[in-house]
Formats: C-alpha cells, sequence, structure tokens
DNA sequence: CGTTTCTTTGAATCCGGTCAAGGTCCGTGG
DNA sequence: CCACGGACCTTGACCGGATTCAAAGAAACG
C-alpha cells in the first residue's frame, strides 16, 4: 500500500477565513494512516470532520458484500455530517492524511462561535446533499464511458497542476461510479486510445481533449 | 389521465402539532391539477413545500432527454428544500393533489416562530440527505429484481390499508429505479407469478409475501 | 530480486435495453 | 349500452454493453 502519496486537490468549499472558522476554535488534529478508519459504518458519533491534507473515503457495504463508495474527500472537504444519530457510512483515509474533528454539539455550548458552527454545519450539509443528487444522475443513468469521463474530468478539474494524482485505486473508483473493475480498466484504455487523456503508470494522468471530454459529460 | 384516484399513504415525518408547524402560521395552500407543475428545473425560489392531499414527484431532465426522478412524496412529506439559490429538480404533481408552501426567508422574520421553522427545515434537509443516499444505493448496487421489490415493499409499507394504490404509472417508476418502462412491467410479471404481489389492474396491487418480499432487499 | 498486490486484457455470458407488436384500460360519444 | 380511440401496459425477439471468469502483465514493497 503506498502511504506517502502527494496529492494536491483544490477544496470544495473555501476555508473561511481563520477568525470565523469554528474548527480552529474547538477543533482536534489527527492523522491517519492509508486505510486507517476514521469512523464505522452504524457507529453513532456527534462529530464532524474536515481534511486538511489527504484524502478520504466514505463507503458502505451492504450484507452480502456489495461495496458502494459514498463520496471522496480532498484537503478542506468537510464530512461525516450525515444527520442521523449513527453514520450510514464508514470513512477511511486513502492515503496518509490529517483530520480535524470537531463536536457538533459544540454548537450549543458557544455563543457567537455556535452560531457560525451552526452555520457551516448546514452550509455543508447543503452542498453535501447537492453532491449527492449529482451522483445520483451518474449512476442512474449514465454510460459506463460518461462515468469514467466525468470522473476523470471532475478530478482533473480541481486540480492546478498539469498532472493529476489518482489518490485511489481501481477497486475504489468502480465502487464509485457503479461498475466493476475491469469496465474501469478497459474504458481508461479506451479513452487513452482515443487521445483524451494520457496516463503515466497507473495513478498520475492528465488530461488532452479537456473540451471533448466535456462535451461527452451530460448533464 | 386519471384525475382523481384516491390515495392514502402515511406521511414520512410525523405532523408537528399544529401549535407548533410553522407552515400553519405562514403558509398558503394551493392546489393542483395531475401533472401541473410546482416549480421548475433552474428556477429561483424561496419556498418549501409540504404535501397536505396527493403526491408529488421531482425530476430532472438532461440535455438528452434522460429523466431521472429525485423521489416520490406524499401527504405530509416535506420538499423542495435544495440548498442552493434555484431548484435543481422540477416539481410536479402526480394525482390532484393540495400543497402548502412557505416562504423560507420567512425564518428571519419571526422570533420563536422562525426558530422553529429553521428547525424543521434543518431536520427535513437531513431527511432528504438520507433518502437521496439510500436511493443511490438502491441505484448504484441492485438488480431489476431487487430494485422493483425494494420499491413495491416501501410503497406498502407506508400504507395501512391492504390494497396499495400506484400513484405513478410505469415510466414514473422506470424513471425512478434507473430501469426502462419493459423492464419494469416485465418484472412486476414474474412478480406476480411468483406470487410475491398480486395486481389488481394496473395500478392496485397488495403484498403475498412480504417476507420474501423483504429478503430479496439487500440492505 | 522475489513476492504480493494491483491492473490490464481476453473470451464467453447474461442482464437489461431496444425495437416492434399486441393487449388492456378507460373516457368519450354515438 | 356499445363502439371507438388513445394512452398506457405487457409481451416477444433480438441486440449489445457490462459483468464474469480466467490469466497475463505491471507496479509496489520488503
Amino acid at each position: 500500500m503506498t502511504s506517502h502519496s502527494f496529492v494536491s486537490i483544490a477544496p470544495r468549499i473555501a476555508k473561511p477565513a481563520p477568525a470565523a472558522d469554528p474548527f480552529n476554535l474547538v477543533g482536534v488534529r489527527l492523522p491517519y494512516a492509508a486505510d486507517e478508519e476514521i469512523y464505522a459504518q452504524d457507529e453513532d458519533s456527534d462529530f464532524v470532520y474536515r481534511v486538511v491534507r489527504g484524502a478520504v473515503r466514505t463507503s458502505r457495504l451492504l450484507r452480502d458484500g456489495r461495496r458502494q463508495i459514498g463520496d471522496f474527500y480532498y484537503a478542506g472537504d468537510v464530512f461525516g455530517l450525515e444527520p442521523g444519530e449513527q453514520h450510514r457510512f464508514t470513512a477511511e483515509a486513502l492515503i496518509d492524511s490529517e483530520i480535524l474533528m470537531i463536536r457538533r454539539s459544540a454548537s450549543n455550548a458557544f455563543g457567537a462561535d455556535g452560531a457560525d458552527l451552526e452555520r457551516m454545519l448546514w452550509t455543508a450539509t447543503a452542498q453535501e446533499l447537492a453532491r449527492t443528487q449529482e451522483h445520483l444522475m451518474l449512476l442512474a443513468r449514465k454510460t459506463a464511458r460518461e462515468k469514467v469521463a466525468s470522473f476523470m474530468l471532475d478530478l482533473a478539474q480541481r486540480n492546478a497542476a498539469e498532472v493529476t494524482v489518482l489518490p485511489m485505486g481501481r477497486q475504489d473508483m468502480a465502487d464509485y461510479l457503479g461498475l466493476t473493475i475491469e469496465t474501469v480498466s478497459r474504458t481508461l484504455t479506451c479513452l487513452q486510445a482515443e487521445g483524451l487523456i494520457e496516463f503515466f503508470g497507473s495513478r498520475r494522468f492528465c488530461v488532452r481533449g479537456a473540451s471533448r471530454l466535456a462535451r461527452m459529460v451530460v448533464c
């Protein structure tokens, strides 16, 4: 297992100014190794998390072993705010990561800061819902080609650098896209053969035909 | 179009006591005919809605005509609280319905009542997220049989009566489950042949093998 | 290096989609 | 009351994209 890959991905949510950031006031920073569990499915928890460095996947296991990945989270992203009493997904570090965690109920104990936290939780939940809806469309109504193309483009677009590093393996991609690992692999080979993307090894790639790629992402 | 079917489905969220219910304080009731639009995709809106009587579907159209149904809502359910500035889905009445609507920003204008509204919005959004995640699992990792079985069982379970009436047609079911209308129809025929469900016409059915049906709903 | 794990490729299969036709339900009007 | 028409639903035959099973190839790690 690679445990020191460096990944630089732009955050999904702009970090609030430090002064107004509830995480900085009451958060705790913890390191996690690759594949280490941050919290478990069905575990109840009162925390919310933010990726400081690294990358995280949330996943859910069905009884018969089928696995679905809920989402991937990168530096700056907030996760773990599933609304119920207990987590419906497991969260694991994809690579070596640093995670900031904060007690949700802290919002009651702080005056103005509590309101800030509340507001942040609300915003993050709303974003989470929007992202889940987008994921839903992808799963329900897209072909394997479209799924893989969306995924690669999405990843590349939140990366300033020319070359993007995949923090996850093919199996994780497959479980996110609702495909098998073989289909993902074949589709990537195909996209590369068409000159839309180019791989350097199996984890590093860059987009060659961004506009052509974008055109095949129906929305 | 049948426009006066009677549907009795239990609400997803228990109605709050009238005194604490923000809808009763500032809501407006409106009637909608079958297939009438309540709000449109990309329309921006400051309202939240509750089904008083009837049933509603939210759906989203891709450029090339592919349609995905977000969810179905029945009496007592709250909908329309997609977080962004504008709606990402269209909402339409499935059958003749009565809808209560309330201005979201009303929460700022009312003291304690505003807090109640805020709390209700939060709860409803959280529930919406949970439901969307469930829908995601269904779409990504279930076979046609499992999808249809889940759907029928779910519908039957929130119905006190012996016979359940489907407020939507086969096309709507298909667009919800990520299948074609033919596959839905075939699968229903198959489930009926196996004695798991029984149809009386194409809209009325009851579950015969609830436990066998439940067993095929992986979760 | 040798071993293990991950990825790619190939061939065969199958589930669900597509295309096409027939059947049913239901409202309307003769 | 029955005949007609249109929308919706079901069924059949065939097709194709994705899965499955199997094996080879590449990359990571000790």
